[in-house]
DNA sequence: TGCCAGGCCCTCTTTAGGGCCTT
């Protein structure tokens, strides 16, 4: 199986751009062992500036849910416990990456570990999915979930399922003994058209 | 007041432009 831990993370944020002032307004977060779904991490957190009314109906988050969550850094402090020593992956990994690196960097600290992007993945095994986005891609996959949409931990649950669901593709359609963290970070990247020669390579020298 | 991203990927490409994804 799958012989090693990743957290799957999801940001709900004030906007697109953390250069362009935005800020991290909700974390959520799985761990998964083996596969498995096995611990959950979720927070608001106070950005200190209002979001507004696009945020807010996209979300569910209000300025009032806001007002008393804890601060930025106590919800990250406790976050960078929670995915110290585990992979990381996102959908749409460089959205969620330069959350965590601004958000990381205000408290001083600095990401270790990789990030993988799910959306990357994706588009490679299911080139044929009606579009790429995260909701889509449960849908086409028929995969769990709480009918939550575009809150963190809802979403990185479901980004999780996902994940399961690539790995365990991967295992039935190549014969994969083992989907490695690296083997996905490798797919990602690995131009479109090349995707089916790449995978047969690589299941053979598993072989 | 007004500004407002960035990385990937395709194509009628590379001296570029636009759609897709994330909030």
């Amino acid at each position: 199986m799958g012989n090693y831990s990743v957290v799957v993370l999801d940001f709900e944020t004030t906007g697109l751009s953390p250069d362009g002032g935005d800020r991290a307004i909700e974390i959520g977060a799985v761990l998964l062992q083996d596969n498995r779904i096995v611990d959950r991490f979720q927070s608001l957190m106070n950005p200190e500036m209002r979001v507004n009314s696009f945020i807010s109906e996209y979300t569910g988050i209000t300025n009032a849910m806001l007002a008393s969550a804890p601060s930025t850094s106590e919800a990250m402090e406790k976050f960078a416990k929670f995915m110290a020593g585990h992979h990381l992956v996102a959908h749409n990994a460089s959205f969620d990456r330069r959350f965590l690196d601004a958000e990381l960097l205000r408290i001083n600290k600095r990401r270790q570990q990789d990030f993988a992007c799910s959306m990357l993945v994706a588009r490679r095994l299911y080139p044929d999915a009606p579009s790429h986005r995260l909701e889509t891609l449960v849908r086409y996959k028929n995969l769990v979930t709480s009918g939550v949409y575009h809150r963190a931990l809802a979403d990185a649950e479901m980004t999780a399922h996902l994940w399961i669901s690539m790995v365990i593709d991967l295992k039935e359609d190549f014969q994969f003994r083992q989907v490695p963290f690296a083997l996905m970070q490798q797919l990602a990247k690995v131009p479109k058209a090349a995707v089916p020669t790449f995978l047969r390579k690589v299941a053979a020298e598993q072989g």
